[in-house]
DNA sequence: TGGTGTCATTGGATCGATCAAGACGATCCC
DNA sequence: GGGATCGTCTTGATCGATCCAATGACACCA
């Protein structure tokens, strides 16, 4: 008696096959090393022949763990040119796949950021997080490490020094210090800064790489700075005011959203975006690749990013965990037509 | 002997717990209308103290289903203002979630379009595929087909008329046709195209939506048409040549780079995009949106396809399988200053 | 009184893999 | 030569849920 067609083998079927025990084939499968070479080719013969694969489902029950990796995913922003989380999901993937992972993405309500981690956490159903938006002031940072739930965060907990999870993040202000270093090099004095509200920490640390860079050339950042919503209306307005009361000729801004903002500025204004009047933004989005003349900006590497979480994660989830070391990677500057 | 407490609880514990069989705390999860209403609030008060969630692994090894989704994800497109699987992907794990499904991604090599989808097939991983990349010759749906594998496809069978499995797609002529008779009533009566080479299935669609809405009011299209790679530099000088030779003054194009393109040439040439010469986009990225004063843009609902495709997929996973229709969506024109 | 049916609940088998322990023969060494 | 050791392979138990068949309790009706 055959099994259905729609049935895929099973072990059993693999080892009838190959006239061996279960065990067998399944030390083939996962100890391959412990089998006589002849045994070995002849089970898997056996497997190619039947197109076998273990059940995952079974695998995952007896050894407790999944190989996979959950991700929590937002709703997409629009209006904006945040892109970060998109070209990083990607890089996570691949990077995960060559560890044997995949990438379970799950949704998750912004007035209850706990939920969802909760449901796949008791459920055993992924072996691990990528906890991303540690900016929120972190939560499920604090929540999952109550929990003694192994998971790795894109971002530094900023307002937990004492956090004992592994994390990997860019420096945001290395990014603009390489900016603003950029900008001085090519001549400008009155360089402003476009960043978010005070109570972002990424915010205050990519202003600080624009402070540092000013202050190493002994200028100064007095009434060049302004901070607002990380919209491009504000980024618009804030240019505007900017160039009104401070004349600057070049802006360093946290995103490259609001740097759309001082492009439009300086298309109301007809000013053209170039040497004389730079910008320069922050994540090489899509939008500052494309946009006529493009945008320099401040490149986070996301496919590094994704290689050291996925080592981190590789070391919580081994046998025994590996107490995994923090990084902090560096970005790169795009250079484009604005600068 | 309480467990430890790194191990979570499970059937057996929450019907010690609540004084019944494990069987009995399984339907209180799985088919509460079986038990006596006191009897289901006992166990339901076990299961809260206890904190317990069916193991997933153990679940699916008996039930042979995963409720998860696979999804092939390629690697993001630099360059390019194509942010369409992006915008997706957050909608179909949003949709996904309410029909109690999550979103598994896998990566793949674009040598190998098969890779991936045999692997977590064999091993019963994911319980139903979403195809995205049909418009690649789609080699995977005819093959998942042959496997008959559970999949449903955004984007049409073109090349295979006589496909069986259920899709959902845009219908990208009847964007264009909106965006033409946009331009149209706007007063323009030499409208360009700049599309993609022909052996594009879905850009001869979206062409054809062009020159339908011409037809329409008896206007021809002889050289208003041109087909590039979909590139940036592309829509640059095909736009350069076309307002050379034919003299247009409005362009619609088949993807939202392409019409950066197009901008690119205004700025060459000091014409400012509006009412007098316009452009339209297709895709409604995120460049679009943020570009000063905006590029109007043909915007697929993705929502709406998330929302049908899960559909699909329950109809198609469902004791019996129901026969998925399938479905073609309207897009509708996101109007902004470039037009 | 006893048969029939319904309802609520139970116990054992099962999904397909891995773990733990043991069987078997060959080899080695004192 | 006998016991220990090694390499190779096998058997039975197990992970935690659901499926299936069966049980007991109870009401109903002839």
């Amino acid at each position: 008696m055959t099994p259905l067609s729609t049935t895929p083998p099973t072990l059993a079927d693999v080892a009838e096959l190959a006239g061996v025990s279960r065990q067998t084939v399944s030390n083939a499968v996962n100890n391959p090393d412990l089998l006589r070479s002849d045994t070995l080719a002849r089970v898997q013969d056996a497997i190619e022949a039947l197109g076998y694969s273990p059940n995952r489902a079974a695998r995952n029950l007896r050894t407790r763990a999944s190989h996979l990796i959950g991700m929590r995913i937002g709703p997409a922003q629009e209006g904006t040119a945040n892109a970060t989380m998109d070209r990083f999901v990607h890089s996570l993937v691949e990077t995960s796949r060559e560890a044997g992972y995949h990438v379970l993405l799950f949704a998750g309500s912004s007035e209850d950021p706990i939920a969802g981690y909760e449901d796949l956490l008791r459920s055993t159903a992924v072996d691990a997080f990528v906890v991303t938006d540690t900016y929120l002031g972190n939560p499920q940072a604090v929540w999952l490490e109550q929990r003694r739930a192994p998971f790795v965060a894109f971002g530094r907990p900023w307002d937990h020094p004492d956090a004992r999870h592994p994390w990997v993040d860019v420096d945001g202000a290395a990014g603009t210090d390489l900016a603003t270093t950029h900008l001085l090099d090519r001549g400008h004095q009155r360089i402003a800064w476009i960043g978010w509200r005070k109570d972002s920490r990424i915010g205050e640390d990519r202003r600080a790489g624009w402070s540092r860079a000013l202050h190493a050339r002994g200028l100064p950042t007095t009434g060049l700075a302004s901070r607002v919503e990380d919209t491009v209306a504000s980024g618009r307005e804030a240019s505007a005011v900017l160039l009104d009361e401070a004349q600057p000729t070049a802006f360093v801004c946290a995103s490259d959203t609001l740097a759309m903002g001082v492009l439009h500025t300086f298309r109301d204004r007809g000013i053209t975006a170039g040497r004389e009047m730079s910008v320069v933004g922050f994540d090489d989005s899509q939008v500052a690749q494309v946009v006529p003349f493009g945008l320099t900006s401040v490149r986070q590497p996301l496919e590094d990013v994704a290689v050291e979480i996925v080592k981190a994660l590789e070391g919580l989830l081994a046998h025994p965990p590996t107490i995994a070391t923090s990084t902090l990677l560096v970005p790169t500057l795009a250079l484009r037509g604005s600068s």
